[in-house]
DNA sequence: ACCGCAAGGTGAACGCAATTCACTATAGTG
DNA sequence: CACTATAGTGAATTGCGTTCACCTTGCGGT
């Protein structure tokens, strides 16, 4: 039996989880020293280590905590849209929405862990498996419905649809401001949906 | 009149240079240290800092020196082409050839330039300026020709095409392999142009 | 109640790599 | 042939993540 409860253990890896969050997203990777972490916790340098293998494994346990988050809102926009046209559309909003709700969250993940040459063995990387997953079931779906060609490739799509809005969304997070989140997300989806010729010719 | 002359200087100057693409596009920047770079020059650690400020300056123009490269390759690609799908097809597949000629210069780039805080005051930041003018230019055309609708915005489809475009390179840079650059152009420009959708409904 | 000891907890010491700097070598110049 | 400005050196410095030898705490057995 455990002298210390699991409980303690449990509220202690909680509140560095805490700690890290918001002096990673404030200060960045680099930024943020172990010192600076372990202090917001009320703890020393040395104990963070019995808690988290490295400053890299509390970073990406802060951001998979954080992915499962997103995960379940697109789930639930996804769901609660109807039809083909309608579930895009929601897709591109949500997906906006993250980088202006979480923006130094997602400055983190794009700067620190998906870059990183060891991304498709990390943890993170099966989080986003299942986050673009959710798109690539509607655009099956679509293609069943007729609504897309046949001989589209899914991965395509949600390279044009993911890569397009994170482009656009840097902009927002290099300097944040205003934005319209739905007014975008319209624009996006129709260049996606409908291409930006008006003609076929 | 100067003692030593300037061709010396400018002879070491890309010693360092070619050094440092070698080893930081072969080891990566973190991976790459100070020694190996001056080792593979020829000099002495501290020298490099006579000739570049720091480390981070040196990978600055090592990347300004294959932008400038590769905006005369898109220009070029883009003035031989005749009329607006060709040229827009002509960017996209000159775009993907670069990721597969030059890798690990682009994970170079997009790893640890673009992601930089302070991005918008670099050189690369004005050169990337100039390497997507050249779609701007030709998307203002297409709207005077009335080939692209009149009010999409060209800010847009620039984060479209070079975000889809990038990650669907990635893919390509986190394992290459094989890479039918025409035949990916192909299908990438169809979509902008055209869209996803077999129907407009 | 009290001991023993496993696990929690500490912070100074270590290692590594970028950067600096006090010094030496060299090559044009008067 | 000296003189000196600049090229060039590499050991010392610095900063930060990580380790580790050592305390401290509190539960379980007696």
């Amino acid at each position: 039996m455990p002298r210390i409860t699991a409980q303690r253990q449990s509220d202690r890896r909680n509140a560095i989880l805490d700690a890290g969050r918001s002096v990673l997203a404030a200060k960045g990777f680099d930024g943020a020293s172990i010192t600076d972490i372990a202090r917001q916790a009320g703890i020393s340098d040395g104990l963070l280590y019995r808690y988290f293998a490295d400053k890299r494994a509390l970073l990406m346990d802060v951001l998979a905590q954080f992915y499962v988050r997103v995960i379940d809102n697109l789930e639930a926009a996804c769901a609660s849209a109807v039809g083909f046209r309608a579930r895009i559309r929601a897709i591109v909003a949500t997906h906006i929405a993250v980088f202006v709700s979480d923006a130094a969250l997602c400055r983190l993940f794009l700067t620190e862990v998906r870059v990183a040459t060891n991304y498709r063995e990390t943890e993170i990387y099966a989080l986003n498996r299942r986050y673009t997953s959710v798109l690539l079931l509607v655009v099956t779906d679509g293609i069943a419905e007729g609504v897309v060609h046949a001989d589209m490739d899914p991965r395509l799509l949600r390279d044009m649809l993911f890569g397009g809005i994170e482009h656009f969304a840097w902009r927002y997070i290099a300097n944040p401001g205003d934005m319209n989140v739905e007014e975008n997300a319209a624009r996006i989806s129709d260049i996606l949906l409908n291409g930006f010729c008006s003609t076929t010719a």
